[in-house]
DNA sequence: CAGGATCCGCCGCGATACTG
DNA sequence: CAGTATCGCGGCGGATCCTG
């Protein structure tokens, strides 16, 4: 179920053209790194990021679920339990978060001199 | 000349959220990954990527630029030559397309079948 | 507890026209 | 050739209130 065609970029002679989209959104790679880490509820996801809003959160959360990047399991009971995980797709991103950490960390020591 | 302070997310306990800035932008990665590949005119540029305005492309080159990733090198002449090129800090950044580009194929294989 | 439903300001992104 | 200058729309990002 993916977001198809935003402004016909598939005809680019870019290979990292087609994922932008995915990586856009204002907090997509943060939660994607607390993912990577551990299995978590939406409390705990949100308790590690106060300064975004529940129904936003959610939101994003939709959008990597629905481009298959993260898995969302629902626990039937009261009170109500949700799960977020990365998919095997979701995986594959890490690689990317691993290169997006370094280059931060050199990008920020670098900047503050 | 850091864009500083968007939801100060700086007390976050993730490394990868100080830049999410840096790769929001709509073409950015794109950008990058085509000077990464050689050193180009704004033309030459432009005309890898059609979808562009010419207005936006400037905007996303001179954000870029503020960010210390990539040089703008200006020659004084009739017509104009500008010429876009990797910084020190923008090379440092390769490793993250090279991911970014492994994931995009994975991705796009998984998704069309 | 984990959301859904609304409402809304702002700016990302684009189209178009004009300059040195 | 490589920009600036305007203008405008749509939707991202956020606040606030309500539900099973």
């Amino acid at each position: 179920m993916l977001k198809q065609e935003n402004s016909d970029k598939s005809f680019l002679d870019c290979p990292v053209a087609g994922i932008q989209d995915i990586i856009k959104g204002k907090w997509t790679t943060v939660i994607l790194y607390f993912l990577s880490q551990s299995t978590l509820r939406f409390g705990e996801l949100n308790r590690k990021m106060p300064m975004v809003t529940q129904a936003y959160l959610t939101k994003e959360l939709r959008i990597l679920e629905n481009y298959g990047l993260i898995h969302r399991e629902v626990y039937p009971q009261v009170p109500p339990k949700v799960e977020y995980s990365l998919t095997a797709m979701g995986k594959k991103f890490i690689p990317v978060l691993d290169a997006l950490e370094k280059f931060a960390i050199e990008y920020e020591q670098d900047n503050q001199k």
